[in-house]
DNA sequence: ATGCTAACATACCCCGGGTATGCGAAATGG
DNA sequence: CCATTTCGCATACCCGGGGTATGTTAGCAT
């Protein structure tokens, strides 16, 4: 095996597993070195790829939201007119966020850990900007009320990021059905402020 | 000075100069030492209060969350109608965002220092709890469509959240404005669908 | 006044993130 | 094909800070 694939199977093994642990224990309770030897390697090798504990942390959050921003843009392109294409993308996010790796690293522990600030930009980067853009698109169609789209993004986004935490607990089945009629409610209630 | 008294003196100094560091600083930046001494005594007497450097944190959420609580139902009460109470009480929960106590604190570092549940449960019993019961009330007095409100409140508390956090930020005076108005068009979405 | 307990202070443990250094194998080039 | 450099780690160590065990003094009851 060359020297640049081993380098990519170590940084993929501890991606991986450091992954599975931040979504399983926390980031707190994560200590680097068992992630490292459970990985293959040592301590050494974490600090070689990623720099600090909070720099893997980094990586993985980046990994995750690039993956859920794809999920959520796939499934709304999947529509058309939109309306539907918002509702298709906030319905995948929901889904999206039983997924601990999401919840948990994502929702929860993220905003904390690397500051709220670059939280966001990252988010805006990925997952957020959808939302704006779409909001815009609407309200640039004339079917949505003229109304600051960056607050208006906000609000949705962090009602979805809350009802997704929600949705990932509460194990009942019957949730996410109540979830999309609640954001149906909402997003309708957007729609007949055109006029 | 009375025993009692004193107990109560060292325990309200730590309370609030940890409450001070916790909003500076972020929970995980805050040393127990420093705040100890900074209120005039040793950990030790920290660890007497409260038990752990999480037993502090606790306490100052839960006095932070009452005062916001407090506060938002003493907003709501002022006006007159379902709608306006509901109205009233999420600006007061916006404006109040802008106190880095209740935004750092209680929305960024508590969910994850704290664990989401309990979090969650703290969250329920002060501010959420109003706001389930003000959808209730809607519904039940059908100038809200039937639509599960436990979902719908999550959604909107989220949102309520996230939008405190980037009134908080950006210091743009406007900002409050335009939340505001994109608060104003979310609520009024819900109230036209109760036909 | 005297035992007893509450309210701390002091000294210590130890886990875990970070760092400095060593080392062997793969690339490089002559 | 061998010398040299460099890269990809491993090893050993430091040290800050949360937690704990124990000591000490000041109040309160009897």
């Amino acid at each position: 095996m060359g020297r640049a694939e081993q380098r990519e199977a170590t940084r993929r093994a501890l991606l991986e597993e450091g992954r599975r642990r931040f979504a399983a224990e926390g980031y707190h309770a994560v200590v680097l070195n068992e992630v490292a030897h459970a990985a293959g390697v040592t301590k050494g090798a974490a600090y070689h790829h990623f720099g600090s504990k909070l720099g893997l942390f980094r990586a993985v959050v980046e990994e995750v939201q690039e993956e859920l921003g794809a999920k959520v843009a796939a499934e709304a392109e999947r529509h058309a007119g939109p309306w539907e294409q918002l509702r298709a993308g906030c319905r995948a996010f929901l889904a999206a966020g039983t997924d601990p790796a999401v919840s948990r690293i994502l929702l929860v522990d993220a905003p904390t850990v690397l500051g709220w600030d670059e939280w966001r930009a990252m988010d805006e980067a990925h997952s957020a900007r959808h939302l704006t853009e779409a909001l815009r698109a609407l309200v640039d169609a004339g079917l949505m009320a003229d109304v600051p789209v960056e607050p208006l993004a906000r609000l949705l986004s962090g009602g979805m990021n809350e009802a997704a935490l929600w949705l990932a607990r509460s194990g009942d089945p019957d949730a996410e059905v109540q979830a999309a009629l609640a954001l149906d409610l909402v997003l309708g209630g957007l729609r007949s402020g055109a006029a």
